[in-house]
DNA sequence: GCTTGACTTTCCAGTAACTGGAAGGTTTAG
DNA sequence: CTAAACCTTCCAGTTACTGGAAAGTCAAGC
C-alpha cells in the first residue's frame, strides 16, 4: 500500500510517517519505480504501535527504545517496565507542576472582582506586591 | 544598569531578555554609546512581572496581553480575570490529559512482572492486543 | 600603556515533534 | 486525454528559549 493508506490505517498523518522515517524511528520504506513508498501490513502494525506509545506521552526516543524491546524476543520485561515507570514519574512531575500553577492562578483569580473596575489582585501580585493575604 | 544586572535582578537570563526584546514583548532598550543596552528599575519591574507570569505558565503572547492590561489604568479587572481563568482551564485540561496517560501507563505496568522473562503486557498492549483484562 | 578578565554585542544553530505549503511527478477514473 | 487525487522533496514556521562563535567594551592591576 502507499503512504496514504498506511497513514489512515495507522491513524497518523502521511507527513508524520515521513518524519519518523527521516528521524530514524522506522526503517526507510522500499520504493516503487515511481519513487512512491510501499508499506506492508507489518509496517502498519509498527506504525500503530508508535501511535499508541506516542499517545501515552512517550517521546520519540523512548518509542524507539520500546520498538527495540518489542522486536527483541530476549528482552527482560523489567526493562520495559522500568522505561514505563520512569515515564510515568515524569508525567507525574509535570502534573504536579501544572497543579501548582493552576492553584496559584485560581487563588489569585478568586480574589479578583472581575468587574469593570481596574483594581486587580492578579496584576498586583504579578507586579510583585507582597501583601498579607 | 547593563543587561547582566537586569538579568540577575529579574531572575531571567540576559539571553532571555534579548529574546523578549526581539520578540516584541518589551520595548527595545536604549543603548549607550558603546551599544550596550541600558535598563532602568522600571524595566526590572517589568521583567520581574514577565518572569512571574511565565512561571504561572502564561504564554509569551498572554504575558504581552497582561502587560498591556497592567499598564492600562482604565482596564476592567474582568478582562484580567478572564485571561487568568482561560489559562487555568487550559492548564486543567493539560493536567487531565497527563492524568489519563499516567493512569494508562500505570495500569499496564502493574500487570507487567518486571522480571527477566520477556512476557510483557505493556508491549502487548502497545502492539494492539485487545484482551479482556 | 598594556593586558587580562568580565562584560557585552550580533548572528546562527539546535531543541521536540511535527505541520503547512510550494513545485512538480504519478496514477487512476471517466 | 484530462482532471482529480495521489505522491515526491525541500523549506519554513511553530514555542521559548539556550548554546556557542567571533568580536567589541570597559575597569582593574602592573
Amino acid at each position: 500500500m502507499r503512504i496514504g493508506e498506511a497513514a489512515s490505517r495507522s491513524g497518523m498523518a502521511a507527513k508524520t510517517i515521513r518524519f519518523y522515517e527521516e528521524a530514524g524511528l522506522i526503517e526507510p520504506a522500499p520504493r516503487r519505480e515511481s519513487g512512491y513508498r510501499e508499506f506492508s501490513d507489518d509496517d502498519v502494525r509498527r506504525l500503530r504501535f508508535i501511535h499508541r506509545a506516542r499517545d501515552l506521552g512517550f517521546s520519540v526516543g523512548e518509542v524507539g527504545r520500546l520498538l527495540s524491546l518489542w522486536s527483541d524476543r530476549e528482552r527482560a520485561s523489567a526493562d520495559v517496565k522500568r522505561l514505563a515507570l520512569e515515564h510515568a514519574a515524569r508525567v507525574e512531575a509535570k502534573m504536579a507542576e501544572l497543579r501548582s500553577m493552576r492553584d496559584a492562578i485560581l487563588h489569585l483569580a478568586e480574589r479578583c472582582h472581575g468587574d469593570d473596575r481596574p483594581e486587580c489582585p492578579i496584576l498586583d501580585e504579578l507586579a510583585g506586591r507582597t501583601d498579607t493575604d
